[in-house]
DNA sequence: TGACTCTTAGGACATATGTCCTTTCCAAAA
DNA sequence: TTTTGGAAAGGACATATGTCCTAAGAGTCA
């Protein structure tokens, strides 16, 4: 990750709203950091030093095992907070993080967050609701995940990403940019994706024409999808 | 759950030295509740006004499907908070919480929660202290659960609850007191747990005797947990 | 003592999902 | 146009785990 000095983070703490939780005088302390698509920015193990907020720009959350194989992970965009539990716990970094797209991360070293929450609550505050808001989701979806087969979960999916009406079904965008991102972004391998797509297929729910998907019957995904939206 | 109102918050505030998070003028707020063993204590999407910290006794924290059927869990004894991230999201219960054995919460309502954080900073930091500590534990749990087999998560199981010297293995107390219990604690049926304790016994890693488990090869035992502790 | 219930134990079978491989297809590079 | 590499698609097989069922042993209560 590059640090640019002439970027200005101003922009970024407008754009999220972040006036309130990073005073003023605060703000000279805040970098701009950019990434490239494919960069891994953190690893697991390593000392953090710096709080990060994404603000542009799509990463990928995994874990390796030490047999080095398989792995686990979600897709986030901005705004998301990057090193928030290592500040709060002084603990070495947990998930393995790599850029999917190039992008922009604010950062603040930990100590000058330790004393800006000296004299700033708020701060304190924006990271407890950030902190309540992933633990929500993280247990959703760990929740889903546990509970419910992947054809479940792919429905659920396709689900929260489609929107129907007046007869059309508009796409929005996907958190993935292909299948085998797909199989990732849903826990799973990419036969086994491949398999439950197919099965979709066969009972006339989607129709896959050249790489893409596209809903045919979106009231027989509701009922696969049982009432669970992903995120 | 009964409020208890001859029963003192003191003595809790200073076994798990909670007075500064609760400063002296807060005290009074406080109230004590008891409960027994098998007492359904939150129900998801219920409608939640106090914060609640678990003091003494062994709760489960679980998720039903609206199928009625399959549930994921974990089991909490002190100190923990319950209700913390519906407290900062102001959400309805997420997971159902029933208790084990009987035991005793502390609680505080959401209203003078809100205005101790005004004027006493500590407080929203244990709030974010403990968030921390619980998400963290929580990505570790799901990683285990995601990424081992039932067989590495009891051996992981097994040594936690273990320790070994002078050619004796002590068990601490287990977290569970049946094998039920165990399966649910490892996230899998009653019947797999079952198939893989048998397994453990054949491979001469443990032995069995009217239904207590005694580790007979605690390095087997280690290499099959492939360096993973639980919790 | 007998009826009951809970826990342990395990057989039989089904399903979800993973791993390994092969083939086809298409788009970009040469 | 031909080559080449990744992505898509799926066959074959193995494994982890779930569901349903039966049966035996221990403790409890009438």
């Amino acid at each position: 990750m590059k640090e640019i000095k002439t970027a200005d983070a101003e922009v970024y703490i407008k754009r999220y709203e972040l006036g309130k939780v990073f005073p003023e005088h605060f703000r000279p302390l805040i970098k701009v950091y950019q990434f490239k698509k494919g960069n891994v920015l953190f690893s697991a193990g390593e000392e953090l030093e710096e709080l990060y907020i994404l603000v542009d720009g799509k990463i990928k959350i995994f874990t390796l095992t030490p047999e080095g194989k398989s792995l686990i992970n979600r897709f986030k965009r901005p705004l998301e907070l990057i090193g928030d539990v290592e500040y709060v716990k002084r603990n070495t970094v947990f998930n393995s993080v790599e850029a999917v797209t190039d992008g922009v991360m604010l950062a603040a070293s930990f100590a000058d967050l330790a004393n800006l929450e000296q004299d700033h609550p708020p701060f304190t505050r924006f990271l407890l609701e950030t902190l309540a808001r992933k633990f929500y989701t993280e247990a959703h979806t760990t929740n889903l995940n546990m509970l419910y087969p992947v054809e479940v979960r792919l429905a659920s999916y396709l689900l929260s990403i489609s929107s129907f009406s007046e007869g059309t079904i508009f796409h929005q965008e996907m958190h993935t940019s292909n299948l085998m991102e797909l199989a990732e972004w849903l826990g799973t391998s990419y036969r086994h994706l491949n398999r439950v797509l197919k099965k979709m297929a066969s009972d006339n729910i989607i129709e896959r024409a050249n790489g893409s998907i596209a809903i045919k019957d979106l009231e027989k995904l509701s009922i696969l999808a049982k009432g669970n939206i992903y995120e």
